[in-house]
DNA sequence: GCCGTTTTCGGCCCGACTGTTTTCAGTCG
């Protein structure tokens, strides 16, 4: 069974949290959690990194120890250290950690006193009153116990960017309106456009704050407040999205916005380089001894420690710090940027809504071009196209663009990739289209070796321009089908096609980390919508703040071209 | 357990809120 990057992520994050309950060195335990952090994100196998004979201590946050326990890991599947933890401390205790309240200590302690391993057994002793007269605990503590538990709240609970901007949007534009305000931001992990977040970070600059306070506490959609002081308060949502706001003076949004935008670590890594200048940053400004010397904006704050502003989408502590100090960040592409979308659905497969109707949409949008890519006949489920419906539709295009001015429909397809990586219609017809798009509806269960195989072989046909949301992960649903991306971002260089950034909310399909690949392998990014209906333009937007997190420059992104350049570039697909 | 424009040893980010405390530990972000 081959070890992957999450494998390894995961038994470094287990291992973190056992030690962490085991009471080590707290700065143990955070080094196996930046290990874990810098392996999910490298977008390179470790299996074929140690292969090569590459020093493994040379990534960030991996010394001798952690690089011989990669390696044994890969060896082995597993680490003695963790089986050895094991002994004195139960892997289930893990689960217990997240339950919204109970941290390493509590737990450990629940465990010694008790014997609680699970949330039933927590539960239980709960329930029994036997949880309040552990010392450190209460009857407080113990009914927030049996409240979460009975709830199934976990502090894991994430929902989609969408989701949570479906929420957040509302109330940031309910305490714009408070009296006072003179700026609500929702900050944190949204603002760094991560496909998932756990909760809503907002950050609120007002004079009188205990009235922005009342007011947030008071919002109709809140469903319990879960604690409240003079400058934070928690809040649970009835769709159970947990929101934070924070509020600040005027002198300190700059601060307060990149602290609460973070990522942790790079939070981290910027104070430590404040420290060496002898500043002091935290979240109301940037301080000498006693004296503010920035804190206004974000970009005083990152002026203070001598750098330029790093947008916050590339924030995650991946390299941004060392190519801000470089002058090499990446000028990221914006919304406006886009100048088409190369993946439309209409009604004639399993859109919403009819040909004209979907490109009045996309002109609404501000696009100069779409193309129109059905699904393709093996699709049955979406009434996908065969030949001959395929044909018809083309004529309807030719006859729209007779019409039309100020935007151009291009003639695709979404065919479906089959189980043997042959393409679900004839070269005929592929042939007749401006693009072909690929796309896997089917057998996703595949071993790694036939699934790369598979799509290497459906970008090799004649016909090939788009490979589309190519992991086939859902969000918070469906796991990725277990394919080589590397490989297959390597294949699309030399074979001269595409990959694409599906922007549904569900999909955000490339990841972040393979834009970042896909960018330095010279692979350009179709950033598409996916649309289904007419308001399914606006999703480009999620879309962007993906592109944005891996890198992505306008240039990197095809979609971004005028449509004679993208007319060259995807004739070079189809021959 | 990692790391080095003070350092190969001695550091490792910083503050708010709650509940159980009689001055603070635990949790969270």
């Amino acid at each position: 069974m081959p070890v992957h990057n999450d494998d390894i992520a995961a038994i470094f994050d287990e291992l973190a949290d056992l030690l962490e309950i085991d009471e080590a060195n707290p700065f143990r335990v955070r080094a196996y959690r930046n290990a874990a952090r810098t392996v999910r994100s490298l977008g390179t196998e470790l299996a074929e990194m140690v292969e090569r004979g590459d020093d493994l201590t040379r990534l960030p946050g991996i010394g001798k120890d952690l690089a011989a326990k990669i390696v044994e890991i890969l060896d082995t599947g597993r680490a003695a250290a963790l089986t050895k933890l094991h002994k004195e401390v139960p892997a289930s205790l893990e689960e217990l950690l997240k339950v919204p309240g109970l941290g390493p200590k509590r737990v450990k302690a629940l465990y010694q006193a008790l014997g609680v391993k699970t949330r039933k057994q927590l539960l239980a002793a709960a329930r029994a009153g036997k949880v309040r007269d552990l010392e450190g605990f209460g009857e407080k503590t113990e009914q927030r116990i049996i409240d979460n538990l009975a709830a199934e709240r976990s502090s894991e609970r994430r929902f989609l960017l969408a989701t949570a901007a479906h929420y957040g949007e509302p109330l940031l534009a309910y305490l714009n309106k408070t009296k006072g305000v003179d700026e609500a931001l929702i900050a944190g992990s949204y603002r760094r456009a991560r496909e998932t977040v756990g909760d809503l970070d907002i950050l609120v600059s007002a004079r009188d704050h205990a009235e922005v306070m009342r007011r947030f506490t008071a919002y109709d959609e809140v469903d319990e407040v879960v604690s409240q002081g003079e400058t934070r308060a928690t809040v649970l949502l009835r769709s159970g999205l947990q929101v934070d706001l924070r509020v600040v003076d005027k002198q300190s949004l700059g601060a307060a916005l990149h602290y609460f935008t973070g990522s942790k670590a790079h939070n981290i890594r910027v104070r430590r380089l404040g420290q060496q200048r002898g500043l002091k940053v935290n979240e109301y400004g940037v301080f000498r001894g006693e004296e503010r010397i920035a804190g206004a904006t974000e970009a005083s704050v990152y002026k203070s420690v001598d750098l330029p502003y790093i947008p916050p989408e590339l924030r995650e502590d991946r390299g941004e710090l060392e190519a801000a100090r470089a002058g090499r960040l990446p000028r990221l592409v914006e919304l406006a940027d886009l100048k088409g979308d190369l993946h439309v659905h209409t009604e004639a497969s399993d859109g919403q809504r009819p040909l004209a109707a979907m490109v009045e949409a996309a002109r609404a949008a501000g696009l100069e071009y779409i193309a129109i890519t059905e699904h393709s006949r093996h699709l049955a489920l979406a009434h996908g196209l065969d030949e001959k419906r395929l044909r018809a539709q083309l004529e309807a295009i030719d006859a729209l663009n007779d019409r039309l001015e100020g935007i151009t429909v291009l003639k695709g397809i979404e065919v479906d990739i089959l189980e043997d990586g042959s393409l679900d219609l004839p070269e005929a017809v592929l042939g007749e289209l401006d693009l072909v798009v690929g796309a896997v509806h089917s057998h996703f269960g595949l071993s790694r070796k036939k699934q790369t195989a598979r799509i290497r072989r459906a970008m090799d046909a004649r016909y090939f321009s788009i490979l589309a949301h190519p992991s086939g992960r859902l969000l918070l649903e469906r796991e990725a089908y277990d394919v080589d991306m590397e490989a297959i971002i390597a294949h699309a260089a030399g074979r001269g096609c595409f990959l694409e950034l599906d922007a549904q909310p569900r999909r955000l399909d490339l990841t972040d980390v393979y834009c970042q690949a896909a960018r330095e392998a010279g692979v350009l990014v179709a950033l598409d919508s996916d649309a289904h209906g007419e308001g399914d333009f606006a999703n480009l937007r999620f879309g962007v703040g993906q592109a944005r997190r891996g890198w992505l420059e306008k240039a990197d992104v095809l979609n971004t071209r005028p449509l004679k350049a993208l007319r060259r570039l995807l004739k070079g697909t189809m021959s």
